[in-house]
RNA sequence: GGGCCCGUAGCUUAGCCUGGUUGGAGCGCACGGCUGAUAACCGUGAGGUCCGGAGUUCAAAUCUCCGCGGGCCCA
């Protein structure tokens, strides 16, 4: 049976209810259970790092995600979809050190590197629970029982397998190479870690002077003057001018070698007072010239090296166009070093200070060394300008310290042998949109560089490498039983730091292989992902029967990042790309566009928002706001709009249930077949736009394009439910016998309702479950228990009639010019109007007006609709001939005043009839006006309305004929008599008693014929009228209507 | 500095791919209507340099180029 529903949409305690309901009743288990077996859908979650709070860029992400497996779900696909989470890495390692007061690695070794990682996973898997709780109260039903973590052994044996799959293929070295360091974290960090802020740096000209000439030095330029004493060479860019200029100042002067093209600039700003060119040559000829460096009496080593000047095509024309190169400090300076057998000269240890090698500035930390060269450079007359410069630098992500660069021994996979592979793999992906793949991703593979995979630091992934002591060989182990084998363990093993790293092997050699002391770059632990939650390589048969993955979804940040880890990990293990499509959605910025962080104080909180407006509004404004893959400007207003559309689709479902439940409506015992008869055409109308509205979402959810589905679904419930199919379909819900009208408006209320319930399932997944129990559930013993056990509808063609939704249309700009035009006139909806004249030569109005005649009657409250085609005119409308004045004059002269007053006397119909037939009109004997003499024009009487829609002209004719005042009158009165049953708080099926006091005869004569009629809507067992009938009754209240004061008296029937 | 994306009313946006009546909506605002969905709902109106500029074209919000602003990624 149905319930009735007193309440308002109350989205807080529904939601809680619902997901009470879910929990208890496992329906989540049941839809992944129901669909096994079917034809699978291989879903990856891009795994959330373990912050503690998700944002509302992760709760967008995992909306789409939910409402897209939700979809999938109701089709039936057989779902995989375990929820991931991306455990391991330095973010971690860095809270731990705040919480616990470190300030370097040192005090990790002192504390423990057990008792650390300790800590760090116990981080990790308290904010894995909160952040659980955070998504599911966000409706996302995601396998949250059964997620990969990055930190479990089955986890780490996929990036181990990986690894070794990898060192297999040859995939895998050891090399020098210059990184991003961190001296505070003491670590390597990738490219995708480093985050460029500003920050202030001298910007200084210093002299290197050229062995052998006296007084002569090359300029060169840099931001980094720490960098100075590892200077090993300068570079020149062969292709540019270079110049010798001789430079004055303060009476002295000095010879110059720097680029040509910035001779005035460089002077200019190093005051001199005047110069001279010496000499112009390309940049060539500079190639091999020795210079002195320019620190080498401070440091001794210096004083081994060469240093000379070499060309390079990366130098560009700024500053001084001479670049100094320290190879260890510099990825173009290492790359040219390489090229030229230079030494890569890195004195600097992993904390930032400078090693025994550097004389003078031994054991100074390179943060605060700065100011030291530079005097010291000063002091040799060798610092000839400097001044401060704000630049973009790279700062580690974590602690925010700046980074510099380190020549170290790394490893590596060779992604530069795979690109080619991976450019191909990616054409067979299928992106959402198009370019997020094609253009952006494209370019970013072009230009792969070696994975730097290696992490001097502890909560990680330890790197699965051995390395002999004695031969220098090393091996890779693929998995913990092989390690325990080959290492000679009979116990489990915790394959985290520091316990893997006492397990040893025997070499090949006789020597011992121990375990290189890295740990993995995070960002491989999620490159694995596809096959980890696989539990690949343990178990096979699921990934050979699934992967690759059908689909994922993350921002477009991710394109460069797991969308490539997971490339990349993919074509070194596999050959091939992971996933088979891929939909990039945007980012969430603020109001105002800008990103939001935590630092603007812009954040807003998912939590919030979900207190305020529940779970339901937040996913539909998500979704619908805007296309996915564009960045999502917050804003609070539309969120309560979103509310207030589910406000309406809630009206609109409790609206017909109190008639239903007086009528005793068992939607079991009607069918279309029964019912089809009876069925109005507007009923045809809502079946049709229903089963069109499938047909929307499904083509938008084909291609991802959510956005589209959403508004599909709000247009559909706001326009055509809302705004006009429950407009119609009032009066007959009013109706007190046992109609088939009224039970084939039921029937399609019904079959509305339960076909809309199912399409929002996925986008709005807690209202639509109350309303389905109430409503299916309510009916039906062997419904499913959930809306979301049920099958996703298919639309049913033969419903669909686009020639009616056309007509509707048409009839609803019909019914809305109309209104306008009773609104310039004042004329109330309640009064009807005598007859609304539409004049289109339009076939569509014409069909919209033979088909719907009777609801355009009922919406305009008409009592005649007449369709003119352009051209005809209606009678009332009179015809006024204006004669052109400048054109009669002319040919009439003095006759001119007779003649226009000849014009205004004809009748005009006959007139403009006749000049348009004959070309011209005889007005008198002597008389012949032609067209060009008149103009006509169309005289609307005072009580016609007219307005324009878009295929034509809807007149309306409100003329008061005591017909139609004695109906409005009634209707007055009717709506009041109705309020005050409701203000006695009656109930709709209660029957009263009705007197009322009319003080104005005429308008009493007028109301009289509409007394059974009054009767029959107030539901009135006996009804009195006069014009002092002695009012009696529970409740008596005064009225006025259109000025007149009327008492009206109800009492209850007992 | 480079690549990709975005820029339409006070706010959120449709239209742009495939050029062609008067650039559509919603919110907000003003005015009105409806009245057993009622702390709801509906209509009308005002409100637009379609980011700016140039070009292509008979015709540009739409195509091209150059700027400006924002986002992401990279240097």
């Amino acid at each position: 049976m149905l319930r009735e529903i007193e309440s308002r949409y109350e989205p807080l305690s529904l939601e809680k209810r619902i997901e009470d309901f879910w929990v208890k009743n496992k329906i989540y288990s049941k839809t992944r259970a129901k669909n096994r077996g079917n034809e699978p859908f291989f879903f990856v979650d891009g795994p959330p790092y373990t912050t503690g709070s998700i944002h509302l860029g992760t709760a967008w992400n995992k909306v789409i995600k939910d409402t897209v497996l939700r979809y999938r779900s109701m089709q039936g696909y057989y779902l995989i979809d375990r929820a991931g989470w991306d455990m391991h890495g330095l973010p971690i390692e860095v809270k731990i050190e705040e919480k616990l007061g470190f300030r370097s690695k040192k005090d990790i070794e002192r504390f423990g590197v057990a008792r650390f990682i300790g800590e760090c996973r116990a981080f990790a898997i308290e904010n894995r629970r909160k952040m659980t709780e955070q998504f599911k109260r966000l409706g996302v039903w995601l396998n949250w029982d059964d997620p990969y973590m990055t930190l479990k052994d089955e986890y780490i044996e996929a990036a181990w397998w990986t690894m070794k799959r990898a060192w297999e293929k040859n995939l895998l070295f050891k090399g020098e190479r210059v990184v991003n360091w961190c001296p505070r974290c003491e670590t390597a960090i990738a490219d995708a870690e480093v985050e460029y802020a500003d920050k202030r740096d001298p910007s200084i000209f210093v002299r290197f002077r050229i062995k052998g000439r006296d007084g002569e030095a090359i300029l060169i330029w840099t931001t980094t003057p720490w960098t100075i004493p590892s200077n090993i060479a300068v570079a020149i860019n062969p292709s540019f001018d270079y110049a010798r200029v001789r430079a004055y100042k303060d009476g002295k002067s000095e010879i110059l070698i720097f680029a040509y093209d910035l001779i005035e600039p460089v002077l200019k700003k190093a005051r001199f007072e005047d110069y001279e060119v010496l000499e112009r040559f390309s940049g060539e000829s500079l190639i091999g010239i020795e210079y002195e460096h320019p620190l080498s009496d401070l440091i001794p080593i210096q004083r081994e090296f060469d240093h000379r000047i070499y060309g390079a095509g990366f130098v560009e024309m700024d500053n001084t166009g001479c670049v100094h190169i320290a190879p260890g400090h510099g990825p173009d300076d290492f790359d040219l070093g390489k090229e030229h057998g230079l030494p890569i000269f890195c004195p600097v240890s992993e904390d930032g200070t400078y090693t025994e090698d550097l004389g003078r500035y031994a054991g100074l930390n390179v943060r605060d060394v700065n100011e030291t060269v530079l005097s010291d450079l000063d002091e040799r007359g060798l610092l000839l300008w400097r001044e401060e410069v704000t630049h973009r630098y790279g700062h580690c992500w974590r602690c925010k310290t700046p980074i510099i660069y380190r020549a170290t021994e790394q490893w590596f996979l060779k992604m530069s042998e795979l690109k080619d592979l991976m450019l191909s793999e990616i054409e067979k992906v299928k992106w959402y949109p198009e370019w997020a793949g094609m253009s952006r991703f494209r370019d970013w593979i072009s230009g792969a560089e070696d994975w730097c995979i290696s992490r001097q630091r502890y909560w990680g992934i330890p790197l699965p490498i051995w390395v002999c002591d004695s031969c220098g060989d090393f091996r890779v182990i693929g998995g913990k039983d092989e390690l325990r084998e080959l290492g000679g363990i009979e116990e489990d093993l915790e394959l985290h730091r520091p316990f893997v790293d006492d397990v040893k092997i025997r070499c090949a050699c006789g020597g011992v292989m121990e375990r290189v002391e890295d740990v993995c770059d995070v960002w491989f632990d999620s490159a694995v992902a596809s096959w980890a939650t696989l539990r690949f390589p343990k178990v096979r048969e699921d990934f050979e029967r699934l992967w690759p993955a059908h689909w994922i979804t993350e921002g477009h940040d991710q394109t460069r990042g797991w969308f490539y880890s997971q490339l990349g990990a993919s074509v070194v293990s596999f050959g091939v790309a992971p996933y088979r499509s891929v939909l990039m959605h945007g980012f969430t910025l603020d109001d105002a566009g800008n990103k939001m962080s935590k630092s603007l104080g812009n954040m807003v909180e998912p939590g919030d928002v979900i207190s305020k407006f529940g779970v339901d509004s937040l996913r539909f404004y998500l979704l619908s706001s805007n296309a996915p893959w564009e960045d999502l400007r917050f804003n609070w207003n539309e969120v309560a709009n979103r509310n207030r559309m589910l406000n309406i689709f809630w009206n609109v479902y409790r609206f017909p249930l109190p008639y239903m439940i007086l009528d005793h409506f068992d939607p079991r015992k009607v069918s279309y077949d029964t019912i089809r008869d009876h069925l109005r055409v507007e009923d045809r109308w809502m079946l049709s736009r229903v089963n069109s509205l499938i047909r929307r979402v499904d083509e938008a959810m084909e291609v991802y394009e959510l956005h589209r589905a959403t508004r599909a679904i709000e247009e559909f419930v706001l326009e055509d439910l809302s705004r006009w199919y429950i407009q119609l379909v009032r009066p007959r819900t009013w109706i007190e016998r046992d109609d088939p009208d009224k039970i084939a408006a039921y029937y399609t209320l019904f079959e509305t309702m339960r076909i809309l319930t199912l399409v929002m399932a996925p986008f709005t997944p807690f209202v639509v479950e109350e309303i389905y129990q109430n409503l299916i559930r309510g009916f039906y013993d062997d419904a499913e228990e959930s809306i979301h056990l049920c099958r996703w509808p298919e639309a049913d063609e033969q419903l669909i009639d686009p020639s009616l939704e056309r007509s509707m249309e048409v009839a609803r700009e019909i019914v809305e010019a109309a209104s306008n035009a009773r609104q310039k006139l004042k004329r109330k909806l309640r009064w009807p109007v005598k007859e609304v004249v539409i004049v289109s030569s339009s076939g569509d109005v014409r069909d919209a007006i033979e088909r719907l005649r009777d609801v355009i009657l009922k919406q305009t409250n008409a009592k005649k609709i007449t369709l003119l085609r352009e051209g005809e005119r209606w009678e009332r409308l009179s015809l006024e001939a204006v004669p052109d004045r400048s054109k009669i004059g002319p040919v009439f002269k003095k006759e001119a005043g007779r003649v226009i007053e000849l014009i205004k006397r004809c009748d005009p119909r006959m007139l403009e009839s006749a000049l348009s037939k004959e070309g011209s009109y005889k007005l008198d004997d002597d008389i012949l006006i032609t067209p060009d003499m008149v103009s006509f024009r169309e005289v609307i009487p005072e009580d016609v309305s007219v307005s324009t829609f878009q295929s034509g002209t809807v007149y309306v004719d409100c003329e008061l004929t005591d017909e139609i005042k004695g109906e409005g009158f009634a209707r007055e009165v009717i709506r009041r008599a109705q309020e005050m049953r409701k203000e006695m708080d009656l109930k709709m099926e209660e029957r009263v008693d009705l007197s009322i006091k009319i003080p104005d005869e005429k308008v009493l004569e007028l109301i009289k014929p509409w007394m059974d009629h009054i009767a029959g809507e107030v539901r009135a067992e006996r009804i009195e009228l006069g014009m002092d009938p002695g009012l009696r009754g529970d409740y008596i209240r005064e009225w006025d209507v259109e000025g007149i004061k009327m008492e009206i008296a109800l009492s209850r029937v007992v």
